[in-house]
DNA sequence: GGGTGCATGTAACTGGTTACATGATTCC
DNA sequence: GGAATCATGTAACCAGTTACATGCACCC
């Protein structure tokens, strides 16, 4: 299971099921997502199969923690997964599925706003990708060159996030031009 | 749920669960998978809600066919999720997950190796989607002005599986120059 | 008689989400 | 006193996968 294997990596630094939680969402949410109800749980699993050891913690604010770090086997197990098959998973993509169906609506207008939609979306997550990467850049005079090999593996999938939403941005420009084009030629000799 | 109105937009023509899985192997495998276990369940929902109406036919091998149709009801339910809130859907991508944490096997050659090998699956997988829309120009010289309204929405989401993976050949290129690059530098300066 | 393709389904399981429950501490 | 944040968990549900069960018909 791959959210099993993400936690031994994530917890190559010790981190309590909540800290996780917000790792994933601020700086791996553009490529998996957790919630807390399935962290807690994969936490205990992965401790009675050994492949963590969690330790009460203090915290500020708030109740005591509870903070893991992965084991020598859980190290063991991570590298296994890395070096597995690559599994390029399966699409389930809503929007496209509406795409593909949409000519019900009998209207290019609809699909046109609906790819309009779309565009804007992927626009404003591009641009907050692009924001952290110029950012990266801004911190470090010699950046990419000076990443450390963690950090770098970690831009190779900012870069990924940023090409895939470039293309999506790309392809929803290419869509509507299509749609305007069919909208343009039904006026014409409509 | 998806699957339930994507099943509702394929019965405006009438088919058999068996035909759908076809369906969903053969044109839309790219952006959305069922299996017949699933499929199944979800026609006998979908008639129990009158939303499809199934009836016995005839089939030349084996045995009889239960075929469905989308029903007055089942398109209204069809339209209106159609005109519901675009859904980006979530991305899990296990590729992702493993590069993120690939400096645990402090090898830059492994992570490499693994780009290369997802760039070869990628590129594959494009080039299958290529020759359909090669296809498709083939057999109808006025492509792609000449289609249905219909085909005319599967042309875009066709489009964007090429896109899609276009990027994703163009990515693993990058990484790899990167991975490369960094080879290189470890070699020369030790 | 055996393999392949057509055809329909059920059962057990897995991975993930939503909703719920609890409680401490800090800031206003 | 109340909201926000820190912190941990359980229960019910949902979507999807894998494995299993059945049976006809056609071709070799």
């Amino acid at each position: 299971m791959s959210l099993d294997h993400i936690l031994l990596g994530l917890l190559r630094t010790p981190a309590s099921g909540y800290d996780l939680k917000r790792v994933f969402d601020e700086r791996i949410h553009y490529f998996w997502a957790a919630e807390l109800s399935q962290i807690y749980p994969a936490l205990g699993r992965l401790e009675r199969k050994g492949w963590l050891r969690g330790r009460r913690a203090e915290s500020k604010r708030g109740a005591g923690r509870r903070v893991y770090q992965v084991t020598a086997a859980g190290h063991r197990a991570l590298r296994a997964w890395l070096e597995s098959e690559v599994e390029l998973g399966d699409d389930r993509i809503p929007y496209l599925a509406k795409l593909y169906l949409m000519d019900e609506l009998h209207s290019l207008t609809k699909s046109r706003r609906f790819l309009t939609n779309l565009r804007d979306k992927f626009a404003s997550n591009l641009a907050a990708l692009e924001i952290i990467e110029r950012c990266w850049a801004r911190d470090d005079p010699s950046y990419p060159d000076s990443l450390s090999p963690a950090m770098f593996h970690v831009l190779l999938t900012l870069r990924n996030g940023i090409c895939m939403l470039g293309a999506r941005v790309k392809w929803c420009d290419e869509s509507i031009r299509r749609v305007e084009a069919r909208i343009a030629k039904e006026a014409s000799h409509g």
